[in-house]
DNA sequence: CGATTTATGTCAGCGATGTTGACATAAATC
DNA sequence: GATTTATGTCAACATCGCTGACATAAATCG
């Protein structure tokens, strides 16, 4: 411990700031369920006239996010086994929705890519959810945006946020 | 549509709020996935070492918070059918984790409380979460907590909001 | 060049979580 | 007394994770 030379009133860091109450914590942790239902609500219901589900959803919207990921970066992002994977990927590149190029440098790799219709569905996937995300920032407004995303991203642990963080930097770089 | 005054230059309330960018809401889409993996990965990680699963886990923390809940209030917040809850509160029960109790007004009613031990191992589960919460809390300052909060909740629909808030303002009032 | 490692695919089985449909019981209500 | 409500339960099914094991082709190492 270091030396303690801090009072004993509490005066955290620049002003006295009140820390978070376990009713604020609690009320937290609803939000997030409540919220991530709501979020997946859109496209878990269009998953569902398929035999598709959110897994789909997830390799279709990071495929199309960065594409000529290959399996291995794709398995890194969703952190799944090879074999849940497998179970997603097959039908996507079977029905017609995801392509797999051989890797030019290293050819034991399979490249990622979404076809126009893999594309196509991707968009009407993700554009109920976008526009439910856009609806929310321009309702919460600029500065609760950067509240959103300080908190979201410091509820990640150092290495999810370094690898979110990694990810989202360059897909943004594209 | 009213009486289109405004200049075609945006300006759309009070000052030139630039409007949410494509890739800010895919940006925001990987962070409610980044952010809710890592925020259910400790209990996750918890539940693993019994025949247990999230949705124990949300069972266990809705019956806590609001003790004596009905089985229909219960399946109304969690949002799943009678024979799913079914299925993950008979061993919840067996395993005397949860009391049932014959309502007194309604004889139909089982009302569900936690015992000591379910309340011990709802703890165990939500501790670490609401550690996460809190250094994130921390970390990312109150303003931030303000947006985040603000966003969370305009992501739902309005009878999803209505929903979450009467839930959590029930919860507040006890 | 031969051995090893890497990237990927696949088979088999299991567990948790959700679904629908159907039926049963007890208590409340009309 | 008939109906509705609250709950429980059985059966079957799909998605999505997991582990373990094995196979193949290509790259790399010694």
């Amino acid at each position: 411990m270091p030396a303690p030379t801090a009072p004993l009133t509490l005066a955290s860091e620049d002003e006295a700031t009140a820390p978070p109450t376990d009713a604020m914590l609690r009320e937290g942790a609803e939000l997030m369920f409540f919220g991530y239902r709501s979020f997946t609500r859109d496209p878990d219901q269009i998953l569902a006239e398929r035999d598709y589900g959110r897994a789909h959803h997830r390799a279709l919207h990071f495929i199309g996010r960065q594409p000529g990921i290959s399996v291995a970066g794709l398995l890194d992002i969703l952190g799944v086994t090879k074999q849940s994977l497998a179970r997603v990927l097959k039908p996507l590149v079977d029905h017609g929705l995801v392509e797999q190029r051989v890797g030019t440098n290293d050819r034991r790799k399979r490249l990622l890519f979404l076809t126009d219709e893999g594309r196509a569905f991707e968009e009407r996937l993700s554009d109920p959810q976008r526009a439910r995300l856009l609806r929310a920032f321009r309702e919460a407004g600029p500065e609760a945006v950067d509240g959103f995303r300080l908190v979201m991203t410091a509820i990640m642990d150092a290495d999810e946020r370094k690898q979110a963080n990694a990810y989202m930097d360059g897909a943004k770089a594209r």
